[in-house]
DNA sequence: TTTTTTACCATGCGACTGCATTGTAAAACC
DNA sequence: GGTTTTACAATGCAGTCGCATGGTAAAAAA
């Protein structure tokens, strides 16, 4: 064998070059040459390490959906002693693209939704990842002594829908996060009173 | 001159075929030689009528805009006499993907609004396109007596990413419209008590 | 040392793409 | 009735695409 490699980074490695292009210039600008001049390898690499480009793109889909779980993971160890209500808006508005990684993760995510419309395999996919999201959002609101009336996981659904809305409004340029941020704490005091 | 033709009754025709292609197998399977074969004409036609593909893409984008808002007027008209705050909820619950019909606006809305992440122009397009609608929730929500310490644009542009949200989760089947419908309901009922 | 397996790289192929070009039939205009 | 203009149709072309193929260097296994 050639010199020993981690196969599983190499392919995290190409992954990110994928999400780069996604975020940059679209999913259909996304080629097996392209992605192999943003990793800097050829493209018999790429060919290696993903036997179709689909499979590739199913992995980044996987890796950029890890990644964003593991930002949200270490979000609430950052924060230990925080009370439910808390943290769900920090969860919350982790989910908003503020920064370039956070841009990256909600233009890449919008990218594949709006193909997952058309392809059930890619539906099933972001259903497992969007999955977790949504039933923390349902426990951390369960936690956090709804108002009366209040169907957690409904409003687990309406407030993981408003943020998936407002984070596409301000991908596109047409809100600023500031406005996200007061319509997400104005829901919230009616939630949590 | 040939026989005369209504130039804009054939664009819209082009158009309605690009939108279809659009909702069965995604943005990126529109082709011109497809839409040709969609619509029934030679690639010629296409191309006699639309300078560039993109032209094409943005006309469609605009007509399938034209339809949704003309929909929305037909509903407001078919119920003069209803109250604000039913006429909101109709407005709303049309955004929803329930029929064939809407279900194509939506994947349709959906598929430029992730193009629209990288592309600046067509971001403009869909921020006229949405405008309207926004600013008739806004005036809506305005008029139905709102719960003190409302802000109606706020909550405006928070219901319609909240539906924006709910249609996109509909589209992709991970669910319901009913789901969807309670959810706008308790919305409204907050808001509005 | 020989063999085998892994990790690439380079190249080529057929299919498809948007677009330009050319041709043609028909109807309005002079 | 000839001319011009419009509405297509057919074809060709350069470029790009995903993918298959074949080769090479290196290291583990024998």
């Amino acid at each position: 064998m050639p010199k020993q490699v981690d196969h599983a980074e190499r392919r995290r490695h190409l992954a990110r070059a994928v999400c780069r292009i996604i975020a940059t210039r679209g999913l259909d600008a996304v080629s097996l040459r392209d992605v192999a001049a943003e990793a800097g390898v050829s493209m018999g690499a790429v060919q290696h390490y993903f036997k179709t480009k689909e499979d590739m793109l199913v992995f980044a889909l996987e890796d950029v959906n890890e990644r964003g779980a593991a930002r949200v993971g270490e979000y609430l160890a950052a924060i230990p002693d925080a009370g439910p209500r808390d943290t769900l808006r920090g969860v919350l508005l982790q989910m908003l693209p503020v920064d370039e990684e956070s841009r990256e993760a909600v233009a890449v995510g919008l990218a594949f939704w709006a193909k997952a419309a058309t392809s059930p395999r890619l539906a099933e996919h972001l259903r497992e990842g969007y999955g977790a999201l949504r039933d923390l959002i349902a426990l951390l609101l369960g936690q956090s002594k709804p108002a009366p009336g209040v169907d957690a996981a409904d409003e687990a659904d309406a407030l993981f829908a408003l943020a998936e809305g407002l984070s596409s409004h301000i991908l596109v340029g047409h809100r600023e996060p500031a406005t996200a941020v007061r319509i997400i704490d104005a829901q919230l005091a009616r939630l949590l009173p």
